[in-house]
DNA sequence: TTGTTATTGTGAAATAAATCACAAAAATCC
DNA sequence: GGATTTTTGTGATTTATTTCACAATAACAA
């Protein structure tokens, strides 16, 4: 079902997303790819190709519709099968995470999280509890789950990694800046926090 | 000074640099094309012309000098140059970001934060000081900072990036999902945090 | 009704990025 | 010293992405 979306393009569609939430939110129910380009700052025939790929015709002089588009950029990024997943480091990147509302519209479910910090321990964060790292094998188990959001301090992302690993986690999306050492058949996304930043800042504020 | 280094190959680049802190800290002092290009996942002639940029000559059957290398990035994304910032939004993201001990090494120093939330003013966050918002105009005349890291929720994100913009800001590094307005002068750095990882877990995860 | 205009959809062209393939260099081995 | 091997550097090729250009469509206006 799901196509080979280019990175881009997904990244894109998320931003489509965020535009079709706040159109609908002002009662407007049609859209035109200029006017979305426009507030992109990217080429109208993009948009157009991007929405192909959705399957999503638009009418002519018209433009498409906001509440279809919404629906079918969902479809396509998977917001409508949930994934399950655990954060494991519940520093404020964690919990920052833990309580990011938009997770769950797009279809990650943070079931719990974990530290080795007896004093987080227990805790709830947006509803969801902190164990100890030590029960996570289990719960991996138990529950399924295969996804971990990984914000330990950077000298602990080797170590966690591995215990993660070991415990059978399948994908781990990377919030340290540690490139991570890990077997073939485990996948790592490292989110490069300041990698296209810098590229922005240098390019602009740098002369 | 800096060339036009596109996006993704300023994003490989820190992937490489944490290669070379790591390889430092182990007292490695030499690596080659392939070992990274193994770590990465990518190829190892792609390690090579991302060097090229950097003008930093290797030597056959040796490799790269690892100290070199991590100079060079450094020097290439403008870590040299400090950058200064204010972090608008003194929630769990804001307060990850602050002590995010990586800005600094860097290049990008957080001068303080901006909250509107009475009981957080004058708090202490990693040394740097949460100021009530309205103090933000003011200051970003006085300290000469253009560049703004928003992490409000989503429903103030439009007004206070309209704030911002009255303030004189010139760079919005966006870390909420809303799709910001803002005049021509005025450069929006959206950090995506769901795209890229939605394609990815789309990909492998739901086949 | 008929012209005008805004908009989509899409091939073609241009640009950018990644991969391949291999010569040249230099360390190591025998 | 000469063969062998590892590794760089880089043109050539391939693949991917973006932009351009324009015909087709349908709303709207006179």
């Amino acid at each position: 079902m799901s196509k080979n979306i280019p990175e881009k393009v997904s990244n894109r569609l998320t931003l489509y997303h965020s535009i079709m939430v706040e159109y609908l939110e002002a009662g407007i129910d049609t859209i035109s790819s200029p006017q979305i380009a426009q507030r992109l700052g990217i080429d109208d025939s993009q948009v157009r190709k991007d929405f192909k790929l959705l399957n999503n015709a638009g009418k002519c002089r018209v433009g498409y519709l906001v509440k279809d588009l919404k629906d079918s950029i969902e479809k396509t990024l998977g917001f409508a099968q949930a994934k399950d997943a655990f954060i494991v480091g519940a520093g404020h990147l964690g919990l920052a995470l833990a309580k990011y509302d938009n997770f769950n519209s797009y279809g990650l479910n943070i079931l719990a999280l974990f530290d080795n910090d007896p004093q987080k321990v227990d805790m709830l964060v947006n509803n969801k509890q902190i164990f100890h790292i030590s029960k996570l094998p289990n719960l991996v188990e138990r529950l399924g789950v295969d996804i971990a959001i990984l914000t330990v301090p950077r000298q602990y992302a080797q170590p966690v990694a591995d215990f993660l690993v070991a415990s059978k986690i399948k994908y781990i999306w990377n919030f340290t800046p540690a490139v991570l050492k890990v077997p073939p058949e485990v996948k790592v996304w490292n989110e490069n926090i300041m990698g296209s930043f810098l590229q922005f800042a240098c390019k602009d504020i740098i002369q």
